[in-house]
DNA sequence: CACTAGTACCTTTACGGGAG
DNA sequence: CTCCCGTAAAGGTACTAGTG
């Protein structure tokens, strides 16, 4: 069941909860109605109708719904899957719902059904969704920082890359993401530090050095500023 | 071991201004 | 008008020492 040789493309419905899991294919998920929660190992998300999720394969992942909910699913083939791409979405990819995706959802939408023969439309329609997918049109940058947040990275680098000055390509970037170059990288490495928080007995010292800092100081002090508690009362508060 | 506070150093941001 | 750079003040981080 888990070798897939074409695209699957299906409404689904989901209902209360399900196991931890993982397949060998990705999963591309667009939200047609209703809400559906989605836990990786970085994410804890609310798939709402403004957002879309994809699931490399191999990641463990655990659905939660509250409600009446419908969504379009893709199961894609590992095989026609970049490796070196969706080895760096480790965790899933969590994406606005965009104009683009929005047309997308409509063509796959009236692809959906007779899965035992190829579909070259799907095929086509999943090679253009990849591309927004794998952000291809992404400054390289942002990507850089999107791989490698939990390594020092430096402004200056970072700069250096769009061959901006770093002064200027602070507020580059901000137009660029919404954020400053050190909240975006903040956010991201906050959001790992929770994940180890509530799945790991790792210390605050190694969660830190996990994500990217040398001392548990850095943590515990972007912690309590962020989630307004220390990162031990909050392993304390969601830990299983 | 987890956390806090003080301090030196580094990064970000706001702003003015030049170039095309 | 947009893109870009330089400067200075404000804010953030790493390091260290100390406490429970």
């Amino acid at each position: 069941m888990d070798e897939l040789r074409n695209i699957l493309c299906e409404r689904r419905i989901y209902t209360n909860s399900c196991l931890s899991h993982a397949h060998s294919f990705g999963q591309l998920l667009l939200p047609l109605q209703g809400t559906l929660f989605i836990e990786t190992n970085l994410h804890r998300v609310r798939l709402d109708n403004k957002h879309l999720f994809f699931l490399p394969p191999g990641d463990n992942h655990t659905f939660y719904s509250k409600d009446k909910n419908e969504f379009l699913v893709l199961d894609i083939p590992a095989s026609l899957l970049p490796e070196q791409n969706y080895k760096n979405m480790d965790g899933g990819v969590y994406l606005p719902l965009d104009q683009r995706w929005e047309s997308l959802r409509f063509l796959f939408l009236s692809e959906t059904g007779a899965h035992s023969k190829p579909n070259p439309s799907l095929h086509d329609l999943f090679r253009y969704a990849s591309r927004l997918l794998y952000n291809f049109d992404q400054p390289v940058s942002i990507q850089y920082v999107q791989n490698h947040y939990q390594e020092k990275i430096s402004l200056e680098y970072l700069a250096a890359l769009e061959h901006y000055n770093p002064s200027y390509y602070c507020q580059w970037f901000q137009k660029k993401t919404g954020l400053s170059p050190l909240a975006f990288i903040q956010k991201l490495r906050l959001e790992k530090a929770k994940y180890l928080l509530i799945n790991t007995d790792f210390s605050l010292l190694r969660i830190a050095q996990e994500v990217g800092y040398e001392q548990q100081s850095s943590l515990a002090r972007l912690f309590r500023q962020k989630e307004g508690m220390s990162a031990s009362d909050y392993r304390k508060a969601f830990q299983r």
